[in-house]
DNA sequence: TTTCAATGAATGAACATTCATTCATTTATT
DNA sequence: AATAAATGAATGAATGTTCATTCATTGAAA
């Protein structure tokens, strides 16, 4: 009885705590996406982790099971915030199929995906997917529901172009592996490439794949949009 | 006078220990790179390391300056077998720009270099590479080769499509942009996809990029020749 | 309204563990 | 027999985790 209460009350300092807890795991979160681009995974310790989130090293436990968990939170953090980021732009753009591809490759190269910071987290979990099963599965939860997304979009691409929409899923990957790896370029290039540049390479092999709609994919100063 | 001696004279036995002592390098380079590969370069210890090597921990020692160095000379033996396949493929080749740039791309999916247990080394450095300037020093020592290469052959088949051939830096890019992404794939695809049909997709991004060469690019059973 | 007790979040020193390195001993080679 | 190489147990530095203590906040009592 007096549980359900409590619970169903929304009284005012229990969702101040609530936001209070919000806002300290998001600052840990944003410290070991720090340390990690930094410092790697390998190098980061959890007193890094509490000095850039200001905090004590036993705060941490106070939010996560452990340094594994808090791991795994911000490689979740930066997928679910990607997808997000590809699902906001497809909600911008309008109907025309090339200009909603546009808009999914723009999400790669945004100003705060696109970050190298982002991008160095990324690779530093890759690097480990095939030796921690708990980031293979949040990779694989994610790109599910990743690939249908783009597949569905290059499909809408080519049946415009009256191409054999069954290609879709091999044009899918290559789009997608083509932004992969213009990102290590971001990590290893020398010299360091803008992000704008890649940006721009991009288009390009969008125009590539689909040259019936280069017009479209044509890179112009001032891209992207937002 | 006496040490210029040792070096120039070829004594049996001396040779003998010399190639002994490569040997056991490599043995403990293959180790490395199997443990990396399984491991991953967080989880993997000296002990695995020498276990893997069928040797004992004090050996690594004596060939190496700590497992730091050891891990050094992995990267750089991936990065010079890779370089030494892209030469053997091109040494193979013909004349003719497209068959060259062909067989440059073979290389990434040949049977050893594409292996998803040297993939997952190079992403595991990869991974590390910001955080570590020694494996920064290695990539981009190999790079520099490297891009000069793929940029020489991609222009020649530009040249022989009477396109402008300034635009190699670019498609090159692209090109090997995408072979890294498709590497990925071997890392992270779910289901798992087979190097060979990665390496299909690899040619679909050659006749992409090379339209006026597609034929040359197309797929066929039985590919890679070697 | 003011005072006091209760709560639990935050802290960081202490602890336990892990692991790279070292080196005295053993084994092989000349 | 003498020399060099290989070994792996011992060592201690590094680091993730724990937990007793501190302290700000909250709600009850005066």
């Amino acid at each position: 009885m007096s549980l359900v209460k409590v619970i169903n009350t929304p009284n005012p300092s229990a969702m101040r705590d609530d936001r209070r807890r919000r806002d300290r795991e998001r600052r840990l979160i944003e410290a070991t996406l720090d340390c990690i681009a930094n410092l790697g995974l390998r190098e980061t310790t959890v007193q890094d982790i509490a000095a850039a989130a200001g905090m004590a090293v036993g705060s941490i436990s106070q939010y996560f099971e452990g340094k594994e968990a808090l791991y795994t939170a911000a490689l979740d953090a930066i997928a679910t915030e990607f997808a997000a980021r590809v699902a906001e732009r497809l909600a911008a753009a309008g109907d025309a199929p090339a200009e909603r591809l546009r808009g999914y490759i723009d999400a790669y190269f945004d100003a705060s995906t696109g970050q190298r910071r982002k991008v160095a987290v990324w690779f530093a979990f890759w690097g480990e997917v095939r030796a921690q099963p708990q980031y293979r599965s949040v990779c694989e939860e994610h790109d599910r529901a990743h690939d249908a997304t783009v597949e569905a979009l290059v499909a809408d691409v080519l049946r415009e172009a009256r191409r054999d929409p069954t290609d879709a899923g091999a044009l899918a990957k290559l789009l997608t592996s083509s932004c992969y790896g213009l990102w290590l370029e971001l990590l290893t290039g020398n010299p360091k490439p803008s992000r704008e540049s890649l940006h721009a390479l991009a288009y390009r092999q969008l125009a590539a794949l689909f040259p019936s709609h280069a017009a479209d994919f044509a890179w112009r100063e001032g891209r992207p949009h937002a």
